[in-house]
DNA sequence: GTGTATATCTCGGGG
DNA sequence: CCCCGAGGTATACAC
């Protein structure tokens, strides 16, 4: 990785124009050619910045990083304040628990969450426009179709929505009702559901967790 | 801005957990508090972070970055390669241009390129659900809501039909209709537009931006 | 490659 | 503060 501070302007053309007046800045080259432009501030993003892959070409107070996509970023640099550069070596990278997939394998392994009497029929269930989460019957034996949501907002109904026009042309599924399971179902998407007939529900993740680490333990 | 190259391990838990195994990475320190891991890769985001406003304690060997939400960032060091700070003053800031805001100006300015005739009656008109980007007159007089995208996609078609359920309930504008306009219409969401009865335009941005020059020019 | 969904999204605006 | 919408979203994954 490759730190350089200089006084400097930029401009990026490519999906839109952008200009940077002259200031000085953070700038990053990272190992796989990625460069990034920090001010002291503005959490992690940064001002500008090109992806990899690219390329690189140093001029004469001037970078011009350009890319296959027709991007350009160019950096002019009035003065270099310093450039260092520092091996890191490849990173084992992230581990994380408690998104998305999470929640619903934890509601796979039991959709009795859910309602009594409840049975999986299939996780990530394919329809033409992209797969259910999950594709239950309920005690009655009717097709549930579930949208698993960490925060349930009015994106997940349309979503879930769609699904369901979808199953609904499935004989063998018909009559198909949904539900938007999340930790948390905003007021609006409550709104947007139950106005298109949709069930929601909210779920406590340290609960389900419990639930399966309990069973873990019996068997 | 402190920029420290250290071998260590992270663990974040707030709004999920993470960890991160020890290796060797750079963390940075703005001005305003905020907190950014970053491995030599993976674009520009850091591999974990802390926002400001937060407060950073450093004990011994151990950095622990905590905030009123709850949320807790423990880096353990065993080892600093490097620690530096550099001042950077305030930045002036990215300008932009050629986003959704210009284009629906450029649109605002201008309605007839949408269709012979037309007018604006207001821009980011209120609903319920959210304002919509422009509302129209035809010239037989009908009401017509403008959805403007950058890039017409589905999410854009969902919004929009969103928007006429509402407008639909004024009995001073029914009946309405909907028009997505954006510089690029991706073929799903033509196919959704139309199944919906919605129309869609595709509209040139320079062309656009040349006419209000024109115009500018004129008068 | 496009299409679809997720994200500790980030960021800004309005109530 | 929350809610909502845009983003050069980025990123992963399926087709």
């Amino acid at each position: 990785m490759r730190l350089v501070v200089a006084t400097c302007s930029v401009d990026y053309q490519g999906r839109l124009q952008a200009h940077l007046p002259l200031a000085t800045r953070l700038i990053m080259v990272k190992a796989d050619g990625c460069v990034a432009i920090h001010a002291d501030g503005g959490a992690y993003k940064p001002l500008n910045w090109m992806n990899a892959p690219n390329r690189l070409v140093e001029g004469d107070g001037t970078w011009t990083v350009t890319n296959d996509k027709g991007e350009r970023l160019t950096i002019t640099m009035t003065e270099v304040h310093s450039d260092t550069s520092v091996e890191l070596g490849r990173d084992p990278g992230l581990e994380k628990d408690g998104v998305e997939a999470h929640l619903q394998e934890l509601l796979a392994a039991d959709v009795t969450v859910l309602g009594r009497g409840w049975r999986l029929v299939r996780r990530e269930h394919p329809t033409d426009i992209g797969p259910v989460d999950l594709l239950c019957r309920d005690a009655e034996g009717a097709a549930v179709a579930v949208e698993v949501k960490r925060r349930g907002e009015i994106d997940g109904v349309e979503q879930l929505a769609r699904y369901l026009e979808r199953l609904a042309l499935d004989p063998s599924l018909r009559p198909v009702r949904g539900v938007l399971a999340a930790q948390v179902v905003k007021p609006q998407a409550r709104v947007l559901a139950e106005s298109r007939g949709i069930g929601w529900v909210e779920l406590d993740y340290d609960a389900l967790r419990g639930v399966e680490r309990a069973e873990m333990t019996l068997f």
